[in-house]
DNA sequence: GAAACCGGTTACTTCAACGATACCGGCGGT
DNA sequence: ACCGCCGGTATCGTTGAAGTAACCGGTTTC
């Protein structure tokens, strides 16, 4: 829960650029596997998703928030602290997000085989 | 098999919609879903998916075929015939599909009452 | 001869998501 | 006085998927 996100949580070289399973926004799933272990900071989520700009993270942020996946917690600190949260909602995506990732990566050979053949 | 395909089958208000969770690309899932209980012919596959035209239909039958998601078969009859059927590998993305579908319908109301509170 | 069916193709346009870059205000530290 | 940290905004540009509309060639049917 305290321990730091690992930056390279997310392969740039995803398996699942594939054929891609796509939850909600493009980086939403991503944020749903960050805060997996517990609440994050804005500028902790940055870290492992090193691709994505302030602006598209608060995009994305604010849409998971207004459909009720995630909380976000302001602290009237110096220097401000805000955190994001799952809520159980966010949470129950976890499974499907499992379930996509399993399949992305058994997957993934036949795909790229079937690909190569195709365009032998 | 023989059945024709329900015109409604895709409901244009989909369930879906509200989070959308989207294999491939647009098309593909329900075009898996079409395909399901065997091979359709490329006016079939229009009539539930009446919203495609047919060069996206087009377009996303090539890019499966490519993936080894489905098979294309043209018949040298008249008129014209070309089947697609599912594939092993296009099969055993039912299991997903039908993993995403349980979210959503599981998760729309909560997912729709967030968005109503959010602008209450 | 005209029209319809089948399985597409072609050219043009639109639109929203995404990205790049720069900037902001309040504060604490040196 | 200045710099950096934090959590963002503002502005602009790009891109690619998707949609619209029209057309095509071969064949049967009217």
């Amino acid at each position: 829960m305290a321990e730091p996100l690992d930056p390279e949580m997310f392969d740039p070289v995803c398996p699942s650029s594939a054929l891609p399973v796509q939850i909600g926004d493009k980086w939403t799933a991503m944020v749903v596997l960050c805060l997996e272990a517990g609440p994050r900071r804005f500028s902790e989520l940055k870290v492992p998703l090193r691709a994505v700009t302030p602006k598209v993270l608060t995009q994305t942020l604010r849409a998971m928030q207004r459909d009720g996946l995630v909380t976000r917690t302001a602290y009237d600190e110096n220097p401000p602290r805000v955190e994001y949260a799952l809520t159980p909602l966010g949470r129950s995506l976890l499974t499907l997000i499992d379930a996509a990732r399993a399949w992305s990566s058994a997957a993934r050979c036949c795909l790229l085989q079937a690909r190569a053949e195709h365009s032998h």
